[in-house]
RNA sequence: GCCCACUUAACUCAGCGGUAGAGUGCCGCUUUCACACGGCGGAAGUCGGAGGUUCAAAUCCUCCAGUGGGCACCA
C-alpha cells in the first residue's frame, strides 16, 4: 500500500465534500428513523455581498461540529443555509458597478435597477456559499434560502400586515437618524457613537429683549453652532436661581431676527455649560422631545444633504453644515456675541456603514411599537429561562436592552429590499395589504401608488428561523424543525438580530425560535485588535486553509473558548502537525493491517485482556464521555483538548508503542491479527470522535480501513454508502472505564519515564542497553510490572529487567530512584556514573519531596483542618505524606549507598 | 457616567475552592524500520496589586490599577 509520509490536505478536501453533498448526507432525509430526535440550526445568513472572514469560519466551525456530532448520534439534523439581501451594502455594490459605466441608479430607474441587482446576485452572489463549501460545512443546500426569495418575502408582508392591523406599526413624522451619504434613515442600532477628541464647545450670547433698553445677554453652550439658526427656545432648569427671573422672557435670536422664549425644563442640567440650553427641535433628538413637551415650533434649517435650507437665511442657504458652522461663528464674533470657544471631547453619531456624521432630521417614516413583543421576550426569559445564553453573562445584556427598548424605525429610503406593502390613493389615504390586489379591494380604486420605501434588512432577518421553514404555511419543515436547537453568533448582533428573532418568533409562531444562544468569542489580530476591513488587519481564512489545511484551521478555531483570542499561526501549525500525527498513526496501522479487521480483537471479557488493552479502552471511553459532555455545554476547547491528548499521548505515544512488538511481529498468526485489529479498532473509534472537528482527514483515512462498511453506520442511516459522517458517534461505555487499569498503567508509565530520565541525566547513549532492577514490595504492582516486562524492556531500551519484591545487592555505581507506591528502581551503570552528579540528583529529588512533605504536614498538624475538612481529603493527604516519607527514606539510603 | 469581560510560564490560552496546566518557544540528547510537521528528557509562574471570607483561595467577596467591549439625549 502506497501512503505518503506527510498528509496533504488538498486532495481530501477536494474530493469528499462534493461526494457528501451529492449523496444527500447533509439533508435530514438521510435519516430513516421516524422516531429520531431532531436537531436544527438556522445559519446566521451572511450578506450576499460578503466574502468569508474569520468570524464566519469560527461560527461555522462550531455549528458544523454540533451538527455533525448530532447527526452521528442519530439525530435528524437540519442545518439550514442561506444569505441575506443586505439592503444598503448590495445597493451600493451595484451602484458602484453602474458608476463604472458612468450611470447612476436614477438613470436606470427603480425597476431596471432592481433587475440589475438580481442579475448581480445571480452572477456574483454565490461567492460566499462557494467559500463555505470549502470549510466543509454540512448544511443542507437543498433548503438554501435568500431573504428576498418569494417565500420569505411573503412572510415579510404577512408580518407587516398583521403588525399594522394590530396597531403595532404606524407611520408618522419623528426625529430620526439620517445618513446624508446613504440618503436613508437608520435605526438606532445602525448608528455608532464615536468619541470626537478635537471637539469644540461654543459659547454663544443671545441678547434678551428687556423693553427698557438695557443690555442683558444669555449665554448658551453648543457643539453645533449652525443649528442656532433653527432655535425656537432657550431652556433653563426651573430651580436655577441664576435664571429664575428670565423664565418667560424673550430672547432676540441673532442672525435671524426671530424672537424666541426662555422656557423651564427639568431636563436641563444647571451644572453643565452655562446652565442654559439652546433648543433646536428640528435638528436634535433631545430638543425634539423638549419641543414636543413645550409645543415649540420646528424650524428646518438643514436638509437631507446636510446643507442649509432657505429658512436658514439668505446668507446660509446652500452651505454645507460645516461651512455654515464656520460662518455662524464668524458672524457671532463680528457681533461681539461669541463669548468663548473651549476644547471639548464628546460622542458623535456616525453611520455604522459609511461613517458619515448622522444628521438628526424630522421625517415621515414607518415605525414598530415594540412593547408587546418586548414583553413576550422578557416573559419567555423570566418564566422559562429561554433562550439560554452561553456564556450566561449575555443574558443581562439582552435583558437590559429589552427593558429600554424604543420604537423601531423600519422604513429605509432604498430600492433594494422588501418594498413596504402600503399603498396610497390619490387623497393620500393609506392601505396596508398583502399585495396590490388586496389593497385595491380595500381602497375601492385601482389608482394606487405603493410606498417607495423598503424595510430595514433586519426586519426580514428577524423572521429567519421560521420564514425559512415555510411560514406562514404550516409546513412539515416548520413542524419538524422549529424551534431550532441553538443559535451560534457573535455578540455584536444580540440586539440587532437575536432579540428580534425572539420577539418575532414569539409573536408569530407562538414559540421561541431557539433553545440556546451560544455567543462566540472574537478572533483578534496578532496585536489584539479586532479584525476589520478599514484597518486591513484581517486574516483570510482561505489563505490559512491553503497553508495549513481546513481541518487544522477548524481545530484551532474550535479550541477558542468563549473569550476573545488573538490569532496565532503557530497554533494552527500545531494542529497541522496533529493532523500529520493522525495521518502517520493511521499509516502505521494500515501498513500493518494484513489479516486485521476493524471491530475485532477485543473479544471476550475485558478481564482477560492485556493491561494496555484494558487501559486504552478505558481512555477511549473516558474521552468519548468527556467530548460528549463538553459539546453539550458548548465547551469546544475542552473537547479539542480531550481528543488531542487522547490521540497523541494515549494512543500514539503509549498504546502504539506498547503494542508495537505484537503488531509488527514477523510471524503471521491469530495473535498478530488480533493485535493489529485492536490498533485499527481504536483508531477507527478515534476517527469517529474526531470527525465533527476534522471532517476531511477522518473521512480520508476511515474509508481506507479494512472492515469498515455499511455495518459501521448508525442504524438511522441504513442503506447509505459508507462514510464516517454517518457512523455512530462513540458513546462512553461505563463498563469499560477501568480506574484500576488506568492506575496500573500509570505505574508502568512512571516506571518507564523514570528510567528514561536516569538515562538522559547520566548521558547514557540511546543505543546503549541498560539493565534495570525494579522492587515493588509485596503489592500488586510486582505482577503488573512482571506482565509488562517485554514492553518495559523495549520502551526503556533495556537488555534485561528484573522485578522482585526487594532490591537485591547492587554495585555502588548504580543509579536509583524511588517512585510512588513504594516502588524502587535501580540501573547499574558501571563506568558511567559520576558519583557527585548522582548524589546531587538525589539531593534535588529529596529536596523537592521534603518541601511538599512540609506543606502537607503543616496542614495535617492544623487541628482546624483535620476537624473541618472532609475526611477523605484528610485521608488523602495522610496517604500522600506516608508515600513521600517512604520515598524520602529510600532516597536517603540510595544516597548512603553512593558514599560507601 | 453606568454596565460587563479580561489580567496565570517568553508568547497564545485552559483551569475557576483542596498538590499550578497545555500548545508554541527555550535547553539537552536523538535521524531505531508510522511520523524531524517526529521521539525522549528538562528548565521555566510569589496565577495584575491590596485587603477580606475559609481549615484551605489562581479559583469566592471588596477596593484599586491596566486592557478590551457594550450602554448613555448632558447641549
Amino acid at each position: 500500500m502506497e501512503i505518503p509520509k506527510t498528509y496533504d490536505p488538498k486532495q481530501a478536501e477536494e474530493s469528499h465534500y462534493a461526494n457528501w453533498e451529492r449523496a444527500g448526507y447533509f439533508a435530514p432525509e438521510i435519516n430513516k428513523d421516524p422516531s429520531a430526535p431532531v436537531y436544527s440550526i438556522a445559519i446566521p445568513p451572511p450578506n450576499v455581498t460578503g466574502s468569508l472572514h474569520m468570524g464566519h469560519a469560527l461560527q461555522h466551525t462550531m455549528m458544523d461540529v454540533l451538527t455533525r456530532h448530532k447527526r452521528m448520534c442519530g439525530y435528524r439534523t437540519l442545518w439550514l443555509p442561506g444569505t441575506d439581501h443586505a439592503g444598503i451594502s448590495t445597493q451600493l455594490v451595484v451602484s458602484r458597478e453602474l458608476k463604472k459605466e458612468k450611470l447612476t441608479r436614477h438613470d436606470l430607474g427603480r425597476e431596471k435597477f432592481v433587475e440589475r441587482v438580481w442579475q448581480w446576485k445571480a452572477e456574483s452572489g454565490g461567492q460566499i456559499t462557494r467559500q463555505m463549501r470549502r470549510e466543509g460545512v454540512s448544511v443542507d443546500w437543498s433548503r438554501e434560502r435568500f431573504t428576498m426569495d418569494e417565500g420569505l418575502s411573503r412572510a415579510v408582508r404577512e408580518v407587516f400586515v398583521r403588525l399594522y392591523e394590530e396597531g403595532h406599526i404606524y407611520r408618522g413624522a419623528r426625529i430620526v437618524n439620517w445618513c446624508p451619504t446613504d440618503q436613508t434613515v437608520l435605526s438606532d442600532l445602525e448608528v455608532v457613537k464615536e468619541t470626537k477628541k478635537d471637539g469644540k464647545l461654543y459659547f454663544l450670547q443671545y441678547p434678551i429683549k428687556t423693553g427698557n433698553g438695557s443690555e442683558r445677554r444669555l449665554t448658551v453652550a453648543t457643539t453645533r453652532p449652525e443649528t442656532m439658526l433653527g432655535d425656537t427656545a432657550v431652556a433653563v432648569n426651573p430651580s436655577d436661581e441664576r435664571y429664575g427671573d428670565l423664565i418667560g422672557a424673550t430672547v432676540m435670536l441673532p442672525l435671524t431676527g426671530r424672537e424666541i422664549p426662555v422656557i423651564a425644563d427639568d431636563y436641563v442640567d444647571p451644572a453643565f455649560g452655562t446652565g442654559a440650553v439652546k433648543i433646536t427641535p428640528a435638528h436634535d433628538p433631545a430638543d425634539y422631545e423638549m419641543g414636543v413637551r413645550h409645543d415649540l415650533a420646528q424650524v428646518f434649517v438643514i436638509d437631507q444633504n446636510a446643507r442649509m435650507t432657505a429658512d436658514a437665511g439668505a446668507e446660509f442657504v446652500g452651505l454645507d453644515r460645516y461651512e455654515a458652522r464656520e460662518l455662524v461663528v464668524k458672524k457671532f464674533e463680528e457681533l461681539g456675541l461669541l463669548e468663548k470657544v473651549e476644547d471639548y471631547e464628546f460622542a458623535i453619531s456616525k453611520c455604522e456603514r459609511c461613517k458619515t456624521v448622522i444628521e438628526p432630521l424630522i421625517s415621515t417614516q414607518w415605525f414598530v411599537r415594540m412593547d408587546e413583543m418586548r414583553d413576550m421576550a422578557l416573559k419567555l426569559l423570566g418564566d422559562e429561562g429561554k433562550p439560554r445564553f452561553i456564556p450566561d453573562s449575555y443574558e443581562k445584556v439582552y435583558t437590559n436592552w429589552l427593558e429600554n427598548l424604543r420604537d423601531w424605525t423600519i422604513s429605509r429610503q432604498l430600492w433594494w429590499g422588501h418594498q413596504i406593502p402600503a399603498w396610497y390613493d390619490e387623497e393620500g389615504n393609506v392601505y396596508v395589504a398583502r399585495n396590490e390586489e388586496e389593497a385595491r379591494a380595500k381602497a375601492g380604486t385601482d389608482k394606487l401608488t405603493q410606498d417607495p420605501d423598503v424595510l430595514d434588512t433586519w426586519f426580514s432577518s428577524g423572521l429567519w428561523p421560521f420564514s425559512t421553514l415555510g411560514w406562514p404555511d404550516e409546513t412539515a419543515d416548520l413542524r419538524a424543525f422549529y424551534p431550532t436547537s441553538v443559535l451560534v453568533t457573535a455578540r455584536d448582533i444580540i440586539f440587532l438580530w437575536v432579540s428580534r428573532m425572539v420577539m418575532m418568533g414569539m409573536k408569530f409562531v407562538g414559540e421561541r425560535p431557539f433553545e440556546d444562544v451560544f455567543i462566540t468569542g472574537t478572533v483578534l489580530d496578532r496585536a489584539g485588535q479586532r479584525m476589520s476591513k478599514s484597518k486591513n488587519n484581517g486574516i483570510d481564512p482561505l489563505d490559512v486553509f491553503d497553508k495549513y489545511g481546513v481541518d487544522a484551521t477548524r481545530l484551532m478555531l474550535a479550541s477558542i473558548g468563549g473569550t476573545d483570542t488573538r490569532w496565532s499561526d503557530a497554533q494552527v501549525e500545531s494542529y497541522r502537525n496533529f493532523a500529520n500525527k493522525i495521518w502517520n498513526a493511521a499509516r502505521f496501522c494500515l501498513l500493518n493491517s494484513e489479516g486485521a479487521t476493524v471491530g475485532k480483537g477485543f473479544e471476550g471479557a475485558p478481564e482477560t485482556w492485556a493491561l494496555h488493552d484494558r487501559w486504552i479502552m478505558s481512555r477511549l471511553n473516558k474521552t468519548a464521555r468527556a467530548v460528549g459532555e463538553a459539546l453539550a455545554d458548548y465547551q469546544f476547547h475542552e473537547a479539542v483538548y480531550a481528543l488531542y491528548h487522547f490521540f497523541w499521548d494515549d494512543f500514539c505515544d503509549w498504546y502504539i508503542e506498547l503494542s508495537k512488538s505484537d503488531v509488527t511481529a514477523a510471524a503471521a498468526g491469530p495473535a498478530r491479527d488480533a493485535a493489529r485489529s485492536r490498533a485499527l479498532t481504536v483508531l477507527e473509534q478515534a476517527l469517529r470522535l474526531l470527525h465533527p472537528f476534522m471532517p476531511f482527514i477522518t473521512e480520508e483515512i476511515w474509508l481506507r480501513l479494512p472492515g469498515v462498511g455499511a455495518g459501521s453506520l448508525h442504524p438511522a442511516y441504513h442503506g447509505a454508502t459508507p462514510t464516517v459522517m454517518l457512523a455512530a458517534y462513540p458513546q462512553a461505555d461505563e463498563k469499560l472505564i477501568d480506574e484500576q487499569s488506568e492506575a496500573e498503567m500509570q505505574s508502568v508509565i512512571e516506571l518507564v519515564s523514570r528510567v528514561r530520565n536516569i538515562r538522559t541525566e547520566l548521558n547514557v547513549k540511546p543505543s546503549e542497553p541498560v539493565r534495570v532492577f525494579v522492587s515493588a514490595g509485596e503489592n500488586g504492582l510486582q505482577k503488573v510490572f512482571g506482565d509488562s516486562l517485554p514492553q518495559i524492556m523495549r520502551l526503556v531500551r533495556a537488555s534485561d529487567v528484573t522485578v522482585s519484591g526487594a532490591m537485591p545487592e547492587l554495585p555502588r555505581a548504580t543509579a536509583r530512584q524511588a517512585l510512588a507506591g513504594g516502588v524502587e528502581i535501580a540501573v547499574p551503570l558501571e563506568g558511567l556514573i559520576d558519583f557527585t552528579r548522582e548524589t546531587e540528583r538525589i539531593a534535588r529529588e529529596t529536596e523537592k519531596l521534603t518541601k511538599e512533605l512540609e506543606r502537607i504536614e503543616a496542614q495535617l498538624s492544623n487541628p482546624q483542618f483535620v476537624e473541618r475538612a472532609p475526611a477523605e481529603k484528610v485521608e488523602e493527604l495522610r496517604q500522600r505524606a506516608a508515600d513521600i516519607g517512604q520515598r524520602t527514606n529510600a532516597l536517603k539510603q540510595m544516597s548512603e549507598a553512593l558514599k560507601s
